[in-house]
DNA sequence: GATAGAATGTTTACGGTGCTCACATTACCA
DNA sequence: TGGTAATGTGAGCACCGTAAACATTCTATC
């Protein structure tokens, strides 16, 4: 059972990360408590300070698991996405990740980016150069960053307006249809640009 | 001065808002804390609780005005867009808005919405209302719905990434050039579609 | 105009929270 | 074996959201 009863605890830095993902995605909640989370984790209110500085840092903890899942949600969607059509399932999947895990999302998002923490900050730096190798591979003749941070707000927009039920997230299915659609009216736009292409 | 000192505070719901506001935009974070709020109106803790269910009314109150201001904003940038320059001149408004009052916006939009709050959902409709109108004008040829979402999603994604940081937000100047660039970068991405518009 | 009742604000109190400090325990190293 | 640093505990502070009982003030009716 216990892997390693060496420590006093085994390993609580990671322990309470673990406990703190287990209550966000049962609670739904974004409140995070740090007592609920010691509790969780079987120790007392005052242990997590050992380790952590203060409740943002193992919130930071926890964005940055949250940004690695979602890295890997988006790989597994598909590996190395190279068309307009591979990058929607891609959009879905971010989308997906975002409705399935909302109180993780939040957490990851909602909250200002603490740039102390090394660990958040590469994690998202790690996203962030993930869209970029799309749109580059997509689009190969675009601004790269200009087109990346569009792609990437343009996703990242839709997860939220998702999440904050402004858009209908019914089924899966229904919302994978609507960013499919979202997406490629987007694309589609200035081929219908009016008066020629300008 | 006072307008109306007829009731006991004159209007405790309004001056509560309007002293939640305040605090957001002085304490820059998105904590509003209820008691801080009623010392602010200089009533006690239990006073709002005469006008407002618990704290998550009230929040969703301020969230209402926020959404207010915000279209108001909008509308000042340009009345009525009808271009994509115009349509960029907009999403500038948009991000400059969140980034000038970041903690009103976070609490917009970073919690989950209150499906019960007619005034919240209300003002949301507007606003999708007026992207949609914005859509409908510019790219009059595209599916309205589908586009009206990716605009906002656009927007929306900007504005939160500069918020947390993900992306440079040093100067407003800075800011609306890259965003400039971003949209017309994705609106440019198709023309250059390689092997056609699949 | 007096007065009953509704509306509004206060006091006090309870449990929960983040966080600190003094203390206990355990692991590790000389 | 012992000393020291790392780790966990307990008590306690100030704050929070919220509720109940109480006080005040407005308003409507006789």
């Amino acid at each position: 059972m216990s892997p390693k009863p060496t420590y006093h605890h085994g390993d609580l830095p990671a322990a309470l990360v673990r406990a703190a993902i287990e209550l966000l995605q049962e609670s739904g909640e974004t409140e995070l408590s740090l007592r609920a989370v010691a509790r969780r984790a079987g120790v007392s209110p005052a242990a997590p300070y050992r380790h952590y500085a203060d409740r943002e840092a193992l919130v930071s903890a926890v964005a940055a698991v949250g940004y690695r899942e979602l890295a890997e949600r988006l790989v597994a969607a598909h590996p190395s996405p190279s068309t307009p059509e591979q990058l929607v399932g891609v959009a879905i999947a971010y989308v997906q990740f975002a409705l399935q895990r909302p109180a993780l999302f939040r957490i990851m998002f909602a909250e200002p980016c603490d740039r102390d923490n090394d660990e958040r900050v590469a994690a998202t730096a790690a996203l962030a150069q993930y869209v970029r190798a799309i749109v580059e591979r997509t689009f190969p003749h675009a601004d790269p960053d200009a087109l990346a941070t569009a792609v990437w707000a343009l996703v990242h927009g839709l997860a939220f307006l998702y999440l904050d039920g402004k858009l209908d997230a019914s089924t899966p299915s229904v919302v994978a249809e609507r960013i499919a659609a979202a997406i490629q009216a987007l694309l589609a736009a200035t081929t219908i640009d009016p008066g020629g292409a300008g």
